[in-house]
DNA sequence: AGCAATGGTTGGCCTATGCAACCATGGGAG
DNA sequence: CTCCCATGGTTGCATAGGCCAACCATTGCT
């Protein structure tokens, strides 16, 4: 599990992290799909943007997004605002709904989380996210997601 | 990034890591998915098993097990043989071109993997796999996968 | 003006999965 | 030795999530 087979092992734990956490996600909330609930937060964290930046933020065919976004807006999750510099676009927004559900979905992922790294030292704990951001961030946005 | 929020940038970057896997792996290799890989590794490492056993490994419903075999064989990468020991059940096996394709596939990934992790110390490396591993067997098989 | 580029929607199609129903074999309990 | 339930697998049905291509409306550069 060490020295020339850190790749190895790193390969194989993602891959069998990645076959279980779309399931698990959808286990644990029935009503918000992992991929609704990122665009939910993506929408909480930029205070609101157009589908097209979602496409392009999480490399999702801009057809997709609109099917995700016309389902969370059925949902009552999301409201379309005219974009005023750009007729074509709609900017997206929560509605307090959509506030709400996101906030209650995250709150318990985190305490999942919690109680799965409870016992970890704070120091483990600090070099895993950071591992975890180097490892995702490469090699920049909008390409090989 | 730091600090109180260690875990929450964990379970952010775990989900960010999640919704793109299955895509990346698609893009990677077209010809064998992420489970059809997942799955054919498990027939080398355990060196044959039923199509219950990858369910029960894996989380995955029978049915899906039963399909995924089903398409393995008509590709030629797996085979079944009777279980001398309960006629009901089959036992599954790579075939030499399932072991070829899963060489190649397994090789083209490690490429994939170690040119991500080209420029991360070694002892970098070391901790991640460690880490991964860890966060992986919470709570153990057959459980919360 | 004219036309290519951009934001979005929709139709067609595919893969992956789960659940339920079903079949055949196994393995005790009587 | 039966009867009945458990187990291994397959199949029908439904759902979710994606992609690509075709299409519409608006933008904005030439």
């Amino acid at each position: 599990m060490h020295g020339a087979n850190a790749v190895e092992t790193i390969q194989r734990e993602m891959t069998v992290f990645a076959r279980r956490a779309r399931a698990a996600a959808g286990r644990m909330h029935p009503e918000l799909s992992l991929v609704s609930y990122t665009l939910l937060g993506h929408l909480e964290e930029s205070g609101g943007c157009r589908a097209t930046d979602l496409a392009a933020h999480y490399a999702l065919d801009k057809s997709t997004v609109s099917r995700q976004v016309a389902a969370l807006e059925r949902s009552g999750l999301v409201e379309r605002r005219p974009d005023a510099a750009d007729q074509r676009a709609q900017v997206l927004h929560l509605t307090q709904a959509g506030r709400r559900v996101l906030a209650r979905v995250t709150e318990s992922r985190r305490a999942a989380f919690r109680e799965r790294l409870a016992h970890w030292p704070a120091a483990d704990l600090n070099r895993f996210a950071d591992y975890l951001v180097r490892y995702n961030a490469w090699p920049g946005p909008a390409r090989r997601d």
